[in-house]
DNA sequence: ACCTATTTTTCTGGGGGTTAGGTTTACCCG
DNA sequence: CGGGTAAACCTAACCCCCAGAAAAATAGGT
C-alpha cells in the first residue's frame, strides 16, 4: 500500500522546510527567533541552520545588539546564492520575473499574447522569448538560474509522463517536452491556483494558519487547498478544481463547455452577465475588457449616489460567491479562507460582508463559525512568485536539502 | 506556527498502525508477509509486533507450513483482548454491535427510535439501554470493554468542546457529557460518515488505496475523504459534507431547511420526487417507506417489461449523481471513489454505468480517466463497524502503541 | 586589567527510529 | 544424523529530536 515510507529523515527535510518559512517570512532572525517560530528545540534549529549555511542557502551576519549578553548573529536568506524565475503563462500575456534567492524581485518582463493562438509551438517560444527577454533585463546568466517555474492556465496533471490540459486552448494532452530544451534549467510546471495558494502559504496568511483555502477571482476562478502546510494534489495534481464545480445543473453555459459552473456566475463574465439579466439597457453591459467593466462596477459602487442595478449585481454575486464558498467550505473546513485575484482587489471590500453573510447561512453546522474569511494580502504577482516558491523547493530538493519532492516536473 | 511537532516516535506509531492495518486486512500473517504488505523492512516488521506482541493486541501460533525451512509463525490479531462495541444513532432505531479486537461481530441488537422524540435525554437513555442491551446479549461485562464509538447522524464538532449539531433534532450546540457518565467506558463520537469512511479504509477498498472517497447514498447523502491514509477531518472534524453542496440553487427544498443541495437529489426521497416529476401519476409516488420505495424502483427496473418512467428516474438520478461526484472529485481529485448506503446496494448496478459517464463527462481535465468509481463490498453494520474501529485506534492511543490521537473524544 | 553577569550558541548524552546484513533457529529430507 | 533452506533474530550503523551542561562573546563593575 505505502510505496514511500516515511523515514526520520522527512522529519529533517520538514524542519528544513519550516525554518525556511520562518526565515522567508521573518527577512532575518537569530537562531532563537527561529527556535521560536518553528516550535523546533534550539539545538535542532542550530544544526538545520547549519546544513543550510554549509550549502549557501543562508548567511550569517553578526550584529551586536547593543545590549548586555553575547550578541546575537542574525541569518537570512542567502539572496545571491542565485536566481529563481518564475513565468506566469495567461491568455493574454507571459509575464517572467526573476526573483533572488528570497524570492524578492529583481526584475520583470511581460509581453503580450495572442488569445487566439494558441499551439504548443507558440505558447513555448512564447514563454522562452519573454524568459530570456527577463535574464536580459535583471543581467543574469542562465548559469545563475536555480530554478525556473511556469504557471500555465490550465491543468497539470501527472498521469504517465507530464501533460497539460487547456480546454480553452484545445490541449486536451499535450507534452511540453520542447520547453525544458527551450529553457535548458531545472523546470517546474504546475497550475496558476497552486502557485497563488503556495504564495499565500509562504507569504501571506499561510504564515498563520496551515489549513486554508486559496480562492481566486478573475476571468476565471478557482482554488488552491492547503492542508497541513501542503498544497492539496490530489491524485493527478488536479485537486482544487472548485470554479468548474456546478452551482446550478443546466445553468448558464461555461466557457469550459459544461453548464452552471461557479465560474460562469462569479467570474468577471459571469458577474457581467449577472447585471445584465438586472438591467439589459445598463451601460455597463457594453464594456467589452473585463477588468475596465470591473473597475467601472468598483467605480459605480463606490460613487455618492448608489446605481439600484450595480448593488443588486453586487448582491447577487455576493449570494453566488457565499454559496459556492459554502461548498468548498462544507467539504474541506478549512481554517480561513483567503481572497485574492483582481476581482477581490477591485470588489472584495463590497462583496465581503454580503459573501459572508450568505457563507454563514449556507455552511452546515458550526463549521463556517470560526472560519477566517479575508482579503488577501499577497497582491503583485502571486502567480510568479508562487510558482517560484516551487521552483526553489524543488532546488532545495535537488541539493539534497528537502526529501518532499515537487510532484510535477518536467 | 507548528503546534505539533512530528518526532521519530510518529514514525513507530505510524508503522504500528501500518501492520494493524496489514493484520485487520489479512486476518493471519506472518512477519514477512507484513513487511511485504507495509514495505517495512522484516526487522521493523519485528519490533513492531514484539510491541503488539507485549500489549496483548497480537497473539503468535506457530503453523508450520508443510515446506521446507524453519516453520513460519503466523501472528493474527489477539481476538481477546476485549471488546469493543460500536453504536449506529440513526433517525429510527439505534443499533449497538459488539465486536471482538479482530473486529469480528460477537452479537448485535436494535431498538428502535421515535422519530419525532430528540431530546438529548431521550437520546441518551436510547443509546445507554441499547448498550446495555448489547453487551448482555454478547455475554461480556463492561470490565471487557476496551472502548465505545457512537456515531450521531448529524455534525460531531470540536469548538470549545466537543459539540453535536443534528440540525433535523434541532440540535444546534449540544454537548452530551451526561453520555460519557451513562456509558463509563472510554468513548468516542463521530459522524457516520467518517466511520463509514474508516470501515471502508480498514476492510474495504481503503485497502488498495490511501486516497480515497466514500460516498454514502441513502435517505441522507454524505462524503467521508481519505487522503494519505487518513480520514480528513478539518478545521473543526466537519470536513466531508457534500450531501448539502449546492446542485441546483434556489433548487429543491431541502430537509436541512436549505435550497438545491445533492442530497435533495440524490437522496432516496429526492429520487421519489424526480420520479413525481417525470410522471406523477406513477403508483410508486404513494410508497410512504423510503426503503421499500427504493427497493420497488429496483424490481421495476430489473423486470423483463421496461417501465420507461422508472428508466428516466434511474437516468436524471444518475446524472445528478455525476454531476455532483465531479464537483468532489474536482476538488479533492481521489484514486477512487467508493459507494455505499442501501440505496447504493438496491441500485448501484443500474446507476454506475450512467454515473460514470456523466462523470467522465464532467470532470476537469484527466480527472477522471484513472479513477475508480465502484460499489463498497463492505456491506453489513459499517457505520457501526467504522466507529468501533475509531474506538479501537483510541485505545491504541491509551495504551501508548498510537500517538495520532483521535480527535474527537468525549 | 580582571572578574561577573548575561545572553546566545554549541556540545553531549539519552531516547527513539529505520535498515542492511550476518546469525541463529527449526524444520524437511536424504 | 548431517545438509539444505527459509524464517526470525540480533547487531551495528546511521538518522532523527531534545534537555541540559558547557562554551563563547560581550557590557559593565571593581
Amino acid at each position: 500500500m505505502a510505496v514511500e515510507r516515511r523515514t526520520s529523515r522527512d522529519i529533517r527535510s520538514e524542519s528544513r522546510l519550516d525554518v525556511m518559512h520562518a526565515l522567508l517570512s521573518a527577512e532575518e532572525a537569530t537562531r532563537n527567533d527561529l527556535a521560536r517560530a518553528t516550535g523546533l528545540s534550539p539545538a535542532t534549529v542550530a544544526t538545520v541552520v547549519g546544513d543550510l549555511l554549509s550549502e549557501g542557502i543562508v548567511t550569517e551576519s553578526r550584529l551586536s545588539a547593543g545590549r548586555v549578553g553575547r550578541p546575537t548573529t542574525s541569518l537570512r536568506i542567502n539572496a545571491d546564492r542565485g536566481r529563481v524565475v518564475g513565468i506566469d503563462v495567461a491568455e493574454t500575456y507571459v509575464r517572467a520575473i526573476v526573483f533572488d534567492a528570497a524570492l524578492r524581485e529583481v526584475a520583470g518582463v511581460e509581453t503580450p499574447r495572442d488569445e487566439h493562438e494558441s499551439s504548443p509551438e507558440y505558447v513555448v517560444e512564447g514563454i522562452g522569448r519573454t524568459f530570456e527577454a527577463a535574464l536580459d533585463r535583471a543581467g543574469v546568466g542562465a548559469e545563475d538560474v536555480l530554478g525556473v517555474g511556469v504557471a500555465l492556465p490550465g491543468i497539470v496533471q501527472r498521469a504517465s509522463g507530464v501533460v497539460v490540459v487547456v480546454p480553452h486552448w484545445s490541449w486536451h494532452s499535450v507534452e511540453l517536452d520542447s520547453l525544458r530544451d527551450r529553457i535548458g534549467v531545472p523546470l517546474v510546471l504546475d497550475n496558476p491556483l497552486k502557485a497563488i495558494a503556495t504564495a499565500e502559504l509562504w507569504f501571506g496568511t499561510g504564515r498563520e494558519s496551515d489549513s486554508m483555502v486559496t480562492v481566486n477571482l478573475g476571468t476565471g476562478v478557482g482554488a488552491g487547498i492547503v492542508l497541513e502546510g501542503r498544497i492539496l494534489r490530489g491524485a493527478t495534481n488536479a485537486a482544487g478544481e472548485w470554479g468548474h464545480s456546478l452551482l446550478a445543473i443546466d445553468g448558464r453555459r461555461c466557457r469550459c463547455g459544461r453548464q452552471g459552473c461557479v465560474e460562469a456566475y462569479v467570474g468577471a463574465p459571469g458577474i457581467q452577465q449577472t447585471l445584465r439579466e438586472v438591467a439589459p439597457e445598463h451601460p455597463l453591459c457594453d464594456l467589452e475588457m473585463q477588468q475596465e467593466f470591473i473597475q467601472a462596477l468598483a467605480a459605480a459602487s463606490a460613487a455618492d449616489t448608489p446605481d439600484p442595478a450595480v448593488e443588486e449585481t453586487l448582491a447577487i454575486t455576493a449570494r453566488y460567491l457565499g454559496s459556492a464558498l459554502a461548498d468548498l467550505v462544507a467539504v474541506v473546513n478549512p481554517e480561513r479562507v483567503t481572497l485574492t485575484g483582481w476581482t477581490t482587489w477591485a470588489l472584495g471590500d463590497r462583496l465581503l460582508p454580503l459573501t459572508r453573510a450568505r457563507l454563514d447561512e449556507e455552511a452546515p453546522g458550526e463549521s463556517a463559525a470560526g472560519l477566517r474569511l479575508e482579503i488577501s494580502t499577497v497582491r503583485s504577482n502571486s502567480v510568479a512568485t508562487g510558482v517560484a516558491m516551487i521552483a526553489l523547493e524543488r532546488f532545495l530538493g535537488d541539493v539534497g536539502l528537502v526529501t518532499t519532492r515537487v510532484p510535477i516536473a518536467l
